[in-house]
DNA sequence: GTTCACATGTAACAGGTTACATGATTGG
DNA sequence: CCAATCATGTAACCTGTTACATGTGAAC
């Protein structure tokens, strides 16, 4: 989907501002999925504005900088519902990481040994972060999206830990328990 | 990784024609984490040529269309190795589907319905991909990332099969057995 | 005092996607 | 005969990313 559609999902849930936006698609719960910056959200909210998809209302504090809150329109609303019945298109998964493994043997121990810790460790964080939005949410379509990221999560992880050491003909350290 | 990189990986394996590297990498075994289509596989392979990171050899057959195949140089396979020393950059995940699920409330139960068979659908076809291309493969680096894949899948498809109906608080046709 | 979180925005650039353009052979 | 597979390539377009630019307040 696009930046724009994003936003106005996000919109949909309550007004924000195009940080809390961000945030939201890039460290919330919904982060596992989705990926927006700046440098496209800016933009799509000045553009849907126009198009009187959304409203914005500036606040401005003396002293604080001053923030701009969107809110979905009726209209916005719609076209929302118009996005969300267009075709389904695939999930995009790129992973270098298991481009990396193909060459396991080009890489050296070393490297690969730090590639695999690194890989579960970052895995252990996602769980993490994956649980905590779990645990501040209760809306029903996100509890099954978080649900389902927090499943496949498990699932790498526990792969990581039967497998991290048979990638390759090389011997790899064995992950440690208490790692 | 860029499309480069991709293309000296998968020539790394043996020589191949654009045509195959497309299929290579949108088709078979790697299919899951890697995307590639001619609009950035050709240009690439003509770029490496010149850069005389791989080699080129038309094969001109009366009657057949002819084929260019291209083959890995030393330069190139120092290329890669380079590739793959640099940092390693995080996954890419979007899911429109999960991005959709958001928003079960708005979609109306028939919609919901067709979207969760469609992925349940997609998933089992996707298994019994990973499964074809994990037999007719016994590289360890390549067994490593597909295992990952089927490992994956496996784990979407149960959470599907014990969430689906739960999505939102429409009531979903529930999944029948022999489907 | 320095780093982090809040907050907005632009511009150049890179990268890849889609559509177009073409054509032979094989199998059903 | 029609569809699918093999086979190569270009060009316009779109989209998004990176880097730049700027500033406050709170916490440590």
């Amino acid at each position: 989907m696009n930046v724009r559609t994003l936003c106005l999902g996000i919109l949909y849930f309550g007004e924000a501002t195009g940080y809390e936006i961000r945030k939201t698609a890039s460290e919330g719960g919904f982060s596992h999925f989705i990926e927006a910056n700046y440098g496209s959200i800016y933009p799509a909210l000045t553009k849907l504005t126009q198009d009187e998809l959304v409203t914005m209302r500036e606040e401005v504090f003396s002293g604080k900088p001053s923030r701009k809150v969107y809110a979905l329109t009726d209209q916005g609303r719609e076209a929302l519902k118009a996005a969300l019945n267009e075709p389904l298109r695939a999930d995009i998964f790129k992973s270098e990481f298991l481009f990396l493994s193909l060459y396991a043997d080009l890489l050296g121990t070393e490297r690969l040994t730090e590639i695999m810790k690194q890989r579960r460790a970052d895995l252990r964080n996602e769980l993490t972060r994956l649980h905590d939005a779990m645990g501040q949410c209760d809306h029903p379509g996100s509890n099954f999206a978080i649900g389902y990221g927090i499943a496949l999560t498990e699932a790498a992880i526990s792969y990581m830990a039967t497998h991290a050491a048979s990638a390759s003909g090389l011997q790899v350290e064995p992950a440690r328990a208490a790692e």
